[in-house]
DNA sequence: CCTACCGATCGGTAGG
DNA sequence: CCTACCGATCGGTAGG
């Protein structure tokens, strides 16, 4: 049996994982120790505060979003050829990380002030990136004229977002499915 | 100025509000003492316990969705007739219940095992009222037949149990203009 | 619904 | 990362 030293991103991970899954409120310094082998009060060695562990938690899934919806634009090709790589994106991004993401998702109101209103306007940004991609398409007639970007933009964030509160995946539906399912439906619901 | 006594329904109401904003691990029985005008302790004689509160806030959620499901299947009409049904009911139970819809959709994992248990059962028999309408759509070829029932029916309720998290009734759309908005939506997903 | 508490647990610190 | 704490707050109770 080895023991070995904890880090501040392993410290953060854990941090991650339980408050994924027991929330912020929900989670203790002495729970997260416990996760790790040590004594809450050691934690402090690693982190200056409780707050200081959702911060870092929320601003990899803000860092986490951002880059698939950048790689997603460089990409280029067609509007529903992007919308198919935010699409695409976003799903990797839930399955490959989600306790971050369920952090992100449901626990950065639990931030400060200051924080919190740095993590919605992260959100804006990445809205727009949605809205802007389906606005193109609504221009070059890829999609029906009277969609909504805007509406039609958080339609799809919340099919994408809500991934989080029911895959699993261990079910009937891999990855690839899961992307081909959710791309077919908005498509479907955005074309003629 | 008058100072009125608090009755049990009222502490669950006010209880429903401090859960849905803080979160039930963020909120103590002394905030909600605070807001509604006494202590912490006084509190106990209206309820047994705290996990008590959340119990019947969470209860509350569950037996309004399930009564909106109830009249729009009762209602009858084809296929496409209960889904608006449906639709227009869960909005409504939505907008009308902010604060129960809020503490259903995101405290209910924090009840004891057995209680959230029920709830599980409880989502799952709503989810399948969607599920058998669209399958019924597809069936009368309403709806597209490569449409999956199960992934549809969760597609539109991550939809619909997103609203608490964006829709704020003093917004540029009104109530009506929401369910028609989602129900276009829908309605364009499924549709050949 | 208040007074007067209870033991347990909380986030966090000093010093090593 | 541990030892040994700190004051504050937690859910809850007895008795009125």
């Amino acid at each position: 049996m080895v023991t070995v030293r904890n880090t501040r991103q392993n410290v953060i991970k854990a941090a991650g994982r339980l408050f994924a899954e027991k929330g912020y409120h929900g989670t203790s310094m002495r729970d997260l120790g416990r996760e790790l082998g040590l004594l809450g009060s050691s934690l402090y060695a690693h982190v200056e505060s409780k707050q200081d562990l959702l911060v870092e938690v929320v601003e990899e899934g803000a860092r986490l979003f951002h880059a698939s919806a950048d790689a997603a634009l460089a990409a280029g090709g067609s509007s529903s050829a992007r919308l198919r790589q935010l699409i695409a994106g976003h799903v990797g991004v839930v399955l490959e990380n989600p306790d971050v993401v369920r952090t992100y998702l449901n626990e950065a109101r639990m931030l400060d002030a200051e924080h919190r209103s740095r993590v919605i306007a992260a959100r804006d940004a990445y809205e727009q990136a949605f809205r802007q991609v389906i606005g193109a398409g609504i221009s070059d007639a890829s999609f029906r004229p009277d969609l909504d970007p805007k509406l039609s933009s958080i339609f799809l964030l919340s099919i994408l977002n809500a991934l989080e509160r029911w895959y699993r995946p261990d079910g009937a539906v891999d990855g690839s499915q899961l992307v081909d399912e959710v791309t077919e439906f908005a498509l479907a619901a955005f074309k003629h």
